[in-house]
DNA sequence: CCCTATTTTGCAATCGTTTGCAATAAAAAA
DNA sequence: TTTTTTATTGCAAACGATTGCAAAATAGGG
């Protein structure tokens, strides 16, 4: 059987009975229709000084008056090169909701002006958090070039073992002992201690924590929590460090708990805006005016806090920064130079949820 | 002169000469190491029956102990096959921050699960909405079979350039009069009329409309408006009709504007819980009371809508049945069956924000 | 008008896979 | 054993681009 396969169907040309999707147009196409070699129209196309420039004009309008552009797996495949970076979303088997975190979607936005910036391409990819060690799969299959992972989660050795495989890996967490990987993150420890200082310095003595130790980042919060109990020469109470999931409606089930059964507090750092937008909700209901009796601090900043009733205090993290150094940390790293983690900045912003009424 | 040129130069480096990137794994490697060509490795690995099966097992072993997965872009190239969809978020130039709508977000991890599902890459992509033609970009050159473009905003005519250049679409948003590509949205006049209705059935007789009629989903809920409000044998006053962008703020100053200058309300039909929100916060500031004095209604019923104070009555939309109606006409589309437009119900979520306080 | 520089162009090999076909090895039949 | 069949494997040509090198065309000098 002849070559068959080269149909060099023209689009939109005869009547073609099989309804083919309009042939994809390639350089050969371009070149014999500007009678030069695919050579030449290659050179041409990315500027060759070698080409004449009346020839290299007349084929770039003809490429561009076509919606001709070089194929980009091929034009890789030869040049050895990837303008593509992964990024990942995990997400928690069964309530795989994560995504809907607007954190990690503002989060998501400015990494992808980051790459679009460095003239990365962007694949997006989800994964269940307990098999992150697939997340690889578009590097190895070379897809991508390195890895964008957004929060560590509960995982942090199976980042490790990734990194053991020198896969170019940046990660959106807190900063471990035993790391192997690159951490971009916020200054969690002083993000829950300025919260926390702050609540106290409003006179709050039993201030409830609301977040999942088990996550890195929760953690160091955590510990910034009982830092600035420390300074104040103070010591919270255990019962008052409540375990609650990134999950729908787990925070107003913890204060519900809490107001029901747990020791008395008038005060929540709540590891999320969307947690401490709960824990309002809930204390409402319960007959607890915030922050008259209950003052609340979020995380997070996201747009929202501003807008709810009453204004949520927050402690903000940089998210454009984050983006920005995600995407600087993993490209550098592809050039050959070793990066450290950083830790960027927080900055506690105060609103009326944590003030008493003006 | 030997095949010296593959250089693995580095970018940046200079002349470091030993350190180049960890040699990326192929085929003939794991041929060489099983003692085999690489098309028994290639046959291996696909599952081929004419390897015998020892054979096969023993390579395929081989390449999962080493995490070698067959370099997708070479495989596309010879197969022809490419299973990458390009989702194209388009930004308004300036206020570049409509990803930071919680609604384009949530609508996003919807469509990435559909894809999944389907075994599609998904590369995502942030495009000026001035020159949403350029979002073909990544058609062109290959890198992705597909367009899912989310919100036509005001370039129609642009959209329908690409369609017209068969390059396969679908898109997020209203179905309009001359439209050549296919489009999955909410049902826009439905969901502004059951609002409308709604607050009508409040005894409400003033209600502010709120969005951007140039886009043409707003410009559809506005119909929906008006619709209800004949049905019940009203003409609504055109000066309610306030033209608002989906950007930061403008839904408040509207609010100041309409209390100060323009005609009285008592009910507000928003485009979105954001600008929801800011509208019960401004009118709050103005000591006007939510639902007693105005009543709001919001669109899109985000999670925060229910978190709210009061919980805002919102317009649903089905956001998972959306990302899948979108991948599946994508592919039916991909598949050579013509597919047409698709409007999904919307219901509207009653909550206190527009009932008087029980 | 011929010969040598200098531009322009084209040939052909290559990137990492897949796959039709021919070649080899193993098994069955004679 | 020798011959025929039937399982296994390998060769080599694609896929759509890039690029070193040589060939062709043009220009410059005698």
């Amino acid at each position: 059987m002849p070559k068959k396969n080269t149909v060099h169907d023209v689009p939109g040309t005869g009547k073609d009975p099989a309804p083919r999707a309009a042939a994809r147009l390639q350089m050969a196409d371009i070149a014999r229709l500007a009678g030069v070699s695919v050579a030449t129209v290659s050179r041409a196309l990315s500027g060759s000084a070698l080409i004449k420039a009346a020839t290299r004009e007349r084929i770039t309008q003809l490429a561009q008056s076509l919606h001709y552009t070089v194929n980009l797996g091929a034009q890789n495949l030869r040049m050895q090169k990837n303008q593509t970076i992964a990024v990942v979303i995990p997400f928690d088997t069964g309530s795989r909701q994560h995504i809907s975190d607007p954190f990690f979607l503002s989060i998501l936005g400015a990494i992808a002006d980051a790459l679009t910036e460095h003239g990365y391409d962007m694949l997006l990819s989800r994964v269940d958090s307990e098999e992150l060690g697939s997340a690889a799969r578009l590097y190895d299959a070379g897809k991508a070039v390195g890895l964008i992972i957004i929060g560590q989660w509960r995982h942090h050795d199976q980042l490790n073992q990734l990194a053991a495989r020198k896969v170019p890996l940046a990660v959106w967490g807190g900063e471990l002992p035993q790391q192997l990987y690159c951490t971009v993150g916020g200054d969690n420890t002083n993000g829950g201690a300025l919260a926390t200082a702050h609540l106290l310095a409003q006179g709050r003595r039993r201030i409830a924590f609301l977040g999942d130790a088990e996550l890195p980042e929760v953690w160091l919060r955590l510990e910034g929590y009982k830092r600035a109990h420390a300074s104040a020469g103070l010591t919270p109470e255990p019962a008052l460090q409540v375990r609650v999931p990134f999950e729908e409606e787990a925070a107003r089930q913890a204060i519900e708990r809490l107001c029901s059964n747990g020791p008395d507090f008038d005060g929540v750092l709540a590891c999320s805006d969307l947690m401490a937008i709960q824990v309002i909700q809930a204390l409402r209901a319960r007959g607890r005016k915030v922050p008259q009796n209950v003052a609340v601090v979020g995380y997070d900043d996201m747009p929202i806090a501003g807008y709810c009733e009453p204004p949520l205090s927050s402690v903000h993290q940089p998210v454009r920064a984050a983006g920005q150094a995600l995407v600087d940390a993993l490209l550098t790293m592809l050039a050959g130079t070793k990066v450290s983690s950083r830790t960027l900045p927080v900055q506690l912003i105060e609103r009326q949820s944590s003030h008493p009424a003006t």
